[in-house]
Order: structure tokens, then C-alpha cells, then sequence
DNA sequence: TCCATTTTGGAGCAGTGCTCCAATCGGTGG
DNA sequence: CCACCGATTGGAGCACTGCTCCAAAATGGA
């Protein structure tokens, strides 16, 4: 029996085997079901049948598994970018893909605006600053341009991250929440968010994070 | 004994009386000496020498503190802005203000980004907002350039709270911090963020951040 | 003076990240 | 075949968190 048991044991672990891997793996699982606040170590050790202990052996705390985690997610949507030759199409395919990466992973998107320092990060800025570069962008500027591009992307990161905080699987309800507030505001202190507000439901996040890419990159175009 | 006790008490107690200000008051001051993990109820009862329930007695929950504190700071920030005539003077002065806000409370900056429906954002969008439609820009065109402003602003400032997480109270030494990990990546694969590593040091966050707002002002000016 | 209401302080609960350690496993040298 | 030893595992337990609940005290009006 302990041998048949071993046998059979070593054949599941073969398919589950703790692994720092496997570990991000089911984590990444478990944020995108419930957010980042579903994200603990009893889950963990719940999902993969184990400790803490075991889980700690892989990954030095939950702020590692966490980098790992938006790494991870971060790198495959900028690996299936499809390069394109204009500098400016290219830009766009960059910031889209880490807009639709944090809209669909919204944990990322709040770490990666958390912890910019990190490999995500990195691989975000290093195709930024690369395709500024093709743009002819002169080499003095293109920090300053690469930090504004890059604040734009990070901080609408965070807002993908915000919205579904506030509404974790309805993302249409999101708006209409926000514009129902804006709607009851004070109309003397805040005439324009009530304005703002008849337009936010029929609004698109994404469209409009494109115009605002469009908006810094015509800026950019100013001071070739 | 009691009467005395009651009557000095009295006194001592118009002076700190538990409210809802002064708790916001002293939150403030705990997060700025301490960042965001070193304000808990516990802290707070502790510094005003009272417990748990009587704090919780005018405030709901930690989120509400915290937004107050945001509120109270941005808040205080922007009506300090002096009024200038020009548009853009205007708007870049209402974003330097949010940017000096969040740089010496971090903390700040971190609550906005993450709860961007709040009060504080609101002065925030509105003020911007305003300025927008004194600069010209047609009403179907001020919602995104206002976005694009906001998420920008919105960025940096969760930037900002993410370098003193770093290093709370050594603001320069990020910089070298940052600057020493890139110099250290691996050079095919990320050649411009070592080149930028070169430029960190010697680099102005607050002169950036301004560049910035002139890249999306300059590209707005291109809609006009 | 009495009483209803507001305000207070703190014990206690459920939950968190993480450390620590005894038990077990798996491969290697004798 | 065994004995060993490092790598791996599971979980008890600690220090901490936000928050609830309630008995007591202070306050103010009739």
C-alpha cells in the first residue's frame, strides 16, 4: 500500500510538484479570480494542498510572488506585440499592450505602478525609450519623453487597477457608478465633472487611452 | 478630586478633544514621519491617549481616514495655487501644486492614484478641467485631453510614493539606488535604460515632471 | 436631580505575513 | 541493500493588523 501510494503519489506530484513556478502560476489564478486582496498564503496553501513553510522554501514573501506574478503577466503580453516599422505604430502597440494586459490582470497594473523598478517595468520602458529613439527622438530628450510616456502608461495602469477595486467583474458598471456620483455633485463647485459625467457612460477606457498616447506623441513630434 | 480631575480634564480636553479633525490631524503627522504602514489604529490611539472605539466613534473605517488625510493635504495644496491668467501657467501651476503635494506627503499620492473618485481628485480633475476650456480646447475634445492630463498627473504621483517607499527620507538617494541597479542590467538586453542610468543621477524629478506636462499641452495645442 | 444621549476605552475576534522546526523524501556513497 | 544527508515539506505558533462589541463614563437638557 505505502508502495502504491508512493507510486501514485509520485506520478500527481509529477504533475503538480511544488515549484516556484507552479506556485505563480496558481497565483496568478487566484488574483485574477479575486484581486489582489485574494492573494494570501492560507490561499496558496489551500490551492496547492500543502504549508506555508513549503510555499516560503520557493519564494522569499508575498512581495516577491506578487513582482513575479505582474512579471510574468507583463512579459507575455509585451512578447506578443507584433513589430511594426513605424516608430509611432509601434508605440501605440506597446502602451496597448500593457493597457489591455492591466484591464484584464488589474493586480498588475496596481504593482506595476507600486514597484516600477522591477523587470516589468524595465521591459515596458526599454521598448518605450528604444522605439523614441527610431522616432529620432534628439538623444537629450528622450528621457524627459520616455518619463512622460511612461507616467501616462503607469498611471493608467493604476486607474484600470482602481476601477476594479471598485467593481471587480463589471467593468460598464464602473462608469456608471463614477458617473452617478459626479452627477449629484454640487453644480456651483464642480460645473465640469457634472459635464464630464453625461459622457462617461458611452466612453471607451481603451479608445481613449490611445488619444491621450496620440496627445503626448504630438507633443513629442513639437520639439524634433 | 473628581471635580478638580474633571475640571483640569476639561481644560486638557478642549485642548486635544477627540474629533474627527484632530484625528485626521495626527494621522497626517503619523503618515508623514512614518509612510502608510506606520498608521494603525493602534498608533493612533496610542498618540492620542484614548482606544479603539473611540476612534472608530468618528471615523467608519482606515480607508475613510486615510482619504480624509489625502483630502485635508490635496486639498490645502490647491488652494494655495495662485491664480494666474494664462491657461497653461494655470494648469501648470495646478499641476505643480498636486506634484509638491504628493512629494512631501507620499503617502498622498499613493490614495490618489488608488481612489481616484475621491474628493481630492475631483478639485483636482475640476481645476484642470477648467483651465482646458479657458485654453480653447472644444468641448467634444475636453474630456480626453483632461484624461490625459489626469492620468499623467495621476502617474507621478504614485511614482513619488512609490521612491519614498524606497527610501522614506533620503529623496536623492532613490535616484542613486535606481541608477546603480540599471547600470548593472545586462547590456543587449537593455541598453537604453543603462544609457538613461547615466542621466538619473543628475536629474531633476520635479523639472521632469513639468517637461511632461508641456509634452501634453504642447500635443492639446495640436487639436486646438 | 434625573435620565437619555453621546462619547469613551479596551477586551476580544478573525484574519494577516512570516518564522521555526520536526518529519519526510530522494538521490548517492559505501 | 542500506545508511546517510541535504533538499523539501507541512503546520504550529508568533506578532501584528482592522474592526466589533459592550460596559462605563461624561454630557446636556427637562
Amino acid at each position: 500500500m505505502e508502495l502504491m501510494a508512493t507510486k501514485t503519489q509520485r506520478g500527481e506530484r509529477r504533475a503538480d510538484a511544488l515549484s516556484r513556478e507552479r506556485i505563480v502560476e496558481v497565483a496568478i489564478e487566484i488574483l485574477d479570480a479575486g484581486g489582489e486582496s485574494a492573494l494570501t498564503i492560507r490561499a496558496l496553501t489551500a490551492r496547492l494542498v500543502t504549508g506555508t513553510g513549503a510555499i516560503y522554501h520557493h519564494v522569499a514573501n508575498m512581495n516577491e510572488l506578487l513582482a513575479a506574478a505582474t512579471d510574468d503577466v507583463i512579459v507575455s503580453a509585451m512578447t506578443n506585440v507584433v513589430s511594426v516599422a513605424d516608430p509611432r505604430e509601434a508605440i501605440r502597440a506597446t502602451a496597448l499592450a500593457v493597457f489591455d494586459a492591466t484591464d484584464s490582470h488589474p493586480w498588475a497594473g496596481s504593482q506595476l505602478s507600486r514597484e516600477p523598478w522591477q523587470p516589468a517595468f524595465l521591459q515596458i520602458a526599454e521598448s518605450l525609450g528604444r522605439h523614441l529613439q527610431a522616432l529620432g527622438v534628439p538623444r537629450r530628450a528622450q528621457f524627459d519623453c520616455g518619463s512622460a510616456l511612461g507616467n501616462y502608461v503607469l498611471g493608467v495602469a493604476g486607474q484600470n487597477a482602481a476601477h476594479a477595486r471598485l467593481h471587480p467583474h463589471d467593468r460598464s458598471a464602473v462608469l456608471e457608478d463614477i458617473a452617478a456620483r459626479w452627477a449629484q455633485l454640487d453644480p456651483d463647485k464642480y460645473p465640469i465633472m457634472r459635464q464630464v459625467a453625461t459622457q462617461l457612460p458611452e466612453h471607451d477606457d481603451r479608445a481613449q487611452f490611445l488619444v491621450g498616447i496620440d496627445l503626448i506623441l504630438a507633443g513629442i513630434t513639437t520639439v524634433l
